[in-house]
DNA sequence: TTGATACATTCGATAAAACGAATATAATTG
DNA sequence: CAATTATATTCGTTTTATCGAATGTATCAA
């Protein structure tokens, strides 16, 4: 169950934050599609995605060798409110809107199937 | 202008939340009423001020010796919301309503002529 | 089973945050 | 000016967060 404590640990920190970002818009992504977005070190993002999972506010799935992450749809309401909130927010920045860019631009990406 | 960072940063301090929330219950306060009602030491909550001061989320106003501080009602509007979003959980939170309670016995509190 | 791909974790270093204790400043009063 | 009250700041330490680099693990394909 996602804390408070927890909710602004996670918001604190700007990757962590370009990577909610892609997940709202996207739904579903994998370590691969976000480190290609992000443009950075896989086990970077791979720690990051594993605080947040550890906090209760990602979910996991394995396909094959890839492993998909999304938002966890349980979260209280409030937090979610405020994930909502800060969306607007994030769409209006330019970081945030190139990251999509980038993940749009991405060849190889692996297939969803069975989703 | 109160920063996104700026404001994750604040809001992931436990005593920062107890001192923002008290502030939009009472709308002013000194800070010996401050560190009364959350019973800590004075420069710990002096300090938790002078980084919410300096990330423009609060305004000062000095009243003789007494110094209040106030919520910055110039912040962005999607911070208010978040932070009105907040109040509706810390108004639930047992920690904040005992908050409100103590500095509700404190004696002695400062009078605010001309506010 | 070997190699390749995708991801996770460990390790050591660096930097940032928070704290208690002590001290400094600022305003008021006598 | 001296003493008092209210608040701010400094100092040294401890904790916590984050990172790059390296390594480990899991899955699949041949």
């Amino acid at each position: 169950m996602l804390s408070e404590q927890a909710l602004f640990e996670i918001l604190c920190d700007a990757t962590r934050r370009r990577i909610l970002s892609l997940l709202r818009r996207e739904g579903e992504l994998c370590v691969c599609e976000l480190y290609y977005a992000l443009d950075m070190p896989q086990p970077k993002v791979s720690r990051h995605l594993s605080v947040m999972r550890e906090a209760d506010m990602l979910l996991v799935r394995r396909e094959g060798t890839w492993v998909f992450y999304r938002l966890n749809a349980q979260i209280p309401a409030w937090c979610d409110r405020i994930l909502t909130q800060m969306n607007d927010v994030w769409r209006a920045n330019p970081t945030h809107v190139q990251d999509a860019a980038k993940l749009a631009d991405m060849s190889n990406r692996p297939a969803r199937c069975c989703a």
